[in-house]
DNA sequence: AAGCGATCTGACCAAATGGTCAAACCAAAT
DNA sequence: ATTTGGTTTGACCATTTGGTCAGATCGCTT
């Protein structure tokens, strides 16, 4: 079988796998299983558990980190790039949440530090973007950490606890999918007004 | 020692190592030696670990279930019951966040369902309080699902996901600390402006 | 077809893990 | 002082786990 497929194979497997179980849950057995191959052939891929799972973080953030910093000062339409933004952002978590990231940053906040500040120095866009539409009068006076942490929020949270957010809306798995199709433009909407004067 | 005394220490320790480890990551000797006792003398107060871990669960929906149901229609003055609300809940999240609640959910959503939905009969809280506001004309017309959402995300999401968010804005441990101190006044206000007509 | 390097596998191992148990400990009642 | 009941412990066990290794298999070149 080809090397490249097998790790392709490997990696989508060791996603699901670490999503649902954890670094410390996940069983090499299972991931193996998963991708269809044995736990020998596992580890000729990826030398150990640690490895694979740095793979799956780094491939992940790099998926997130050029969303993040999409933010244009050439355009006077800032609604319009939080809806694409909210839009996007938002489709990339249904597809795969936080929850694994957060629960492992919050386990072993050491091994993966180094590796998110290597961006500490560079400058947050999404608050220079707003600093600029406030000089330009195009948006709210206030604090745009806030912002961004709200925007954060409102994107992440629905799809790292759906479960509880179901329950607690007394929607089943059906109804619940239902209204996540629309809550994005509810989002969308809610951080306009919160940025709007 | 006194029975219930050593529970007590049982339980700060097993929530310490649940939130941190998660479930199946959870070790008992770990747990044992947090709370300072023998493998063995846990094993006495609680037959094994799922039923210590059920134990956590319940205690702490005990402590969510009636801040969530709190909302009065008796009186007009929605926004300062929204301020009250976000403190009590926020305030709850610094202690232990959902952060393992979410994990576990997401786990193995089959044993801890049954114990949601108790509740799925009865009615949303805050749905009816807020149609009972948008009846008497004040607060927007729109969806109080999404609201409900946005709610829970702004509150609980900042202390799921520190790290990263203290990453996103380069904020050290104790910048984001401070910042974290004046951000649920923040939130009571994002949420006023995102239902207010 | 013969050789070769990359890929894969079953069998295996040392360490760790959840859980058990007989024996020890301890405070209160008799 | 002795008994009694709840509590605690070290030693122990069966099973699971991450990881290794010698050899098999596959695909490609000569």
């Amino acid at each position: 079988m080809d090397a490249s497929e097998t790790e392709q194979r490997i990696l989508r497997a060791a996603l699901t796998v670490f999503e649902r179980d954890g670094f410390l849950g996940a069983r090499m057995q299972v991931i193996a299983d998963e991708a269809g191959i044995s736990k020998a052939a596992l580890h000729y891929h990826f030398r150990n558990k640690e490895k694979l799972f740095d793979r799956i973080f780094d491939d992940y953030t790099a998926r997130i980190i050029p969303l993040v910093g999409s933010w244009d000062d050439g355009t006077d339409d800032w609604r319009g790039q939080v809806r694409r933004f909210v839009k996007e952002l938002m489709h990339l978590f249904s597809e795969s949440s936080l929850l694994f990231m957060a629960q492992e940053l919050h386990r072993d906040p050491k091994k993966l530090e180094p590796r998110m500040q290597q961006r500490r120095k560079a400058p947050n866009r999404f608050v220079d973007w707003y600093g600029h539409l406030r000089s330009k009068g195009l948006v709210r006076n206030t604090d745009p950490h806030a912002v961004l942490t709200a925007m954060q929020s409102l994107c992440a949270y629905p799809s790292m606890n759906p479960r509880m957010l179901a329950g607690a809306m007394r929607m089943n798995k059906q109804e619940y999918g239902r209204f996540m199709a629309s809550y994005p433009d509810h989002v969308a909407d809610m951080l306009i007004r919160i940025m709007e004067k």
